[in-house]
DNA sequence: ATAACATTTGAACAAATGTTCAAGTGTTTT
DNA sequence: AAAACACTTGAACATTTGTTCAAATGTTAT
C-alpha cells in the first residue's frame, strides 16, 4: 500500500450525471429542507415526542405534562418554548395556569406514520 | 416578594387526574416510543435529511450522494452508517462501489407529511 | 399588601453529535 | 505485485443541546 497516492475520494468524477442531477432538483428548495429537518429533530427527542404524544388526546397545563412523562415542570417548560416557537403546539392562558395542545393534525399523522414504519 | 417561600413548583398537585393517566397510557410502551423518536432524530439532521430525499427518486454511490449534497464522501458515509443501522436506507456492492437506497416508502410518506405540514 | 402558586427564564454543566483529517479495507486495473 | 479507486472508520475537535438549579414573572387568594 503506497500511502502518499491514497485515496482521492472521488470527487472529481461523478458516476451517474443524470441521477446526481434529479437529486439536486429536489434539493433545490434549501429553506423547506431544513424547515423539514427542523421538525422531526423536535419530534426526534423523547422528552419532547412524549410531550407531543401527551397532547394528541387533550390539552394539559403544564404542571400535568410533567407528571405526565415523568419529568420536571422547568424542563418540560423548557421543551415547550422550543415546540411553541415551531408552532407544533399552542397554548391558552386560563388565570395562571397555561394549557398546551397540538397546533394542527398533521403532527399525529407523523407520529402515526412512524409508529408503522416500526411496526412492520 | 418572599424569596424563601417561593416556587412548590407543583409536582404534587395533579390537576386533572384523569387527563394525565389517558396520557401515562400512551407512553406505556417506552421502548416504541424511544424507537420513534430515533426515526425522527436521523431525519432532523441536514445532512442526513438531504442524503434521504436524494435517494427517494433512485439509488445513488456514495460519491454521487455526497456530490448531491455538497458534502464530503467521509461525511455522508458517517451519516449512511446511522441511517443503514436504523434500517431506514439500505444498501447495494456492484464491485468497489456501493449503492444507497431507501428501505421502504413509510419513510418518504413521511418526508411528504412534514412537507405538508410546512406549505400549510 | 403579602403569600401561595403555575409557569417561565437564565446560567451553568455534562453529554451527545457532526465534521474533518488521516489512515485502513477491499476491489479492480495495469 | 503495485497502484488507483470507492468507501469505511477512528480520533479529535468544536458546537449544540437537555437538564438542573435558582431566581423572576404574573396571577389568585388571604
Amino acid at each position: 500500500m503506497n500511502k502518499e497516492t491514497n485515496a482521492p475520494v472521488c470527487k472529481i468524477e461523478i458516476v451517474d450525471e443524470t441521477k446526481v442531477e434529479e437529486a439536486k432538483k429536489e434539493l433545490e428548495n434549501t429553506q423547506q429542507i431544513l424547515e423539514i429537518a427542523e421538525i422531526f429533530k423536535l419530534l426526534g427527542e423523547p422528552t419532547r415526542l412524549k410531550i407531543i404524544i401527551s397532547l394528541i388526546n387533550s390539552e394539559l397545563c403544564v404542571c400535568d405534562l410533567a407528571a405526565a412523562i415523568d419529568s420536571t415542570v422547568s424542563s418540560v417548560s423548557h421543551q415547550l418554548r422550543l415546540l411553541r416557537n415551531a408552532r407544533l403546539v399552542k397554548y391558552r392562558k386560563e388565570g395562571k395556569m397555561v394549557f398546551y395542545s397540538i397546533e394542527d393534525e398533521h403532527i399525529n399523522k407523523l407520529v402515526e406514520q412512524a409508529k408503522e414504519h416500526i411496526e412492520e
